[in-house]
DNA sequence: TAGATTGTTAATCGATTAACAATC
DNA sequence: TAGATTGTTAATCGATTAACAATC
């Protein structure tokens, strides 16, 4: 077995592997092979060797792997069999598409509080959350202590809204905001996601494609 | 000038210098070294200078890069100063979302049509854009030519709608259904978006952040 | 046992960083 | 001109692929 810092490729694929482990989990099938889920995936079977055996010997020589084992083991590395506690800032349409969209459970996260600034929308119930206003923010982390913040917010407010939370001692960040949270902070993580520059990408493939 | 093909590191980098650059002008800057640059954005100079030399020099020994040439030479790269066309299939909470929140212009796209297959949706008008029917889709298609479509609908039927909507001549997918579209189709092209699988990174950086 | 397939080491490939001559 | 900074080549680093002995 593999030793030291895990690389972002691996860890970037982790997920791809539970999704498909998943699929192959409902289409009845206890057993792969390197070589066939490399076909399935894409990918070299020399690569996924290579990418479980950072975490451990998952397979067994002749045999291959077990599906359900090696797909719970990938649960338990991604950390999603234990849940961590979320809330969700800025309920516009992003925010609200996320909290009826996302299935947070079944991701390693319980989402425990929703918050706006837009006096107007304080009240309203999405999900059996009763969106609150920003201003019940400390009070909230103080009595809750959410531990992960999903940030739906316009870029100019991402910075104090984001210097706030740390405070009051959330630990990971899920940023949409147009801004690149990057946060020297040891302790914290983030996971920007910029939808725009996926489309931007889209754009550059379409334009770049027949050559 | 580097000639040949452009790596995947680097096309994912072309959305965030864009980005970047477009802060720097509204801060009512006009040039930047690639030092200072690689300072803002977290990177190396270097890598920077190879990134931006892949399409040409852009900059002047001495002097550095004009932003605004800089900004405007990569949206060309990127292709969005040309408009694509592109239609929506699925208008749930995210499909929904996504046609306000995203400025598909600034990125390239001109959004033309909504599709879902649910009939009580059908004839809402969201962004002055009225929800048809699928029923209506092969029709649409051959009079209107869309160029892409964003995919916001289920795993189960995202292989079939998309074989449809290759057959009508769409170029390229934006892709948020739970389902790798992996098309060997050499003139097509996909980007996959998986919040689901962003959200899992995150639980892993959570779970293994404290050693 | 023989066949299959892993775990792991070594080889290759590609991307990032460093260095510096060219030049504004 | 002198100073600054690019464009570009070379060196390094890291990730992917290939190979194969270990072993189920």
């Amino acid at each position: 077995m593999h030793n030291g810092v895990i690389s972002n490729s691996v860890i970037n694929r982790l997920p791809r592997y539970y999704r498909f482990l998943g699929e192959l989990k409902s289409l009845g099938m206890t057993r792969i092979s390197s070589r066939e889920l490399s076909e399935r995936m894409g990918l070299t079977a020399s690569q996924i060797r290579q990418d479980l055996n950072c975490f451990g010997g998952f397979g067994q020589q002749g045999y291959g792997y077990n599906i359900e084992l090696l797909q719970s083991e990938i649960a338990k590395i991604l950390g999603i069999d234990t849940k961590k506690t979320a809330i969700l800032i800025g309920v516009g349409n992003l925010g609200k598409a996320l909290t009826l969209h996302i299935n947070f459970e079944s991701k390693g996260f319980h989402l425990v509080g929703l918050f706006d600034s837009k006096e107007s929308l304080v009240g309203q119930v999405i999900k059996n959350l009763p969106i609150r206003s920003v201003h019940d923010l400390d009070e909230f982390c103080r009595e809750n202590r959410p531990q992960t913040a999903i940030l739906c917010i316009p870029k100019d407010v991402a910075k104090g809204v984001t210097e706030q939370l740390i405070m009051l001692g959330i630990k990971g960040f899920w940023n949409f905001s147009h801004y690149d949270l990057r946060l020297e902070n040891r302790d914290v993580v983030v996971e920007n996601v910029h939808l725009g520059d996926s489309l931007m990408t889209l754009s550059y493939r379409l334009t770049n494609s027949n050559e």
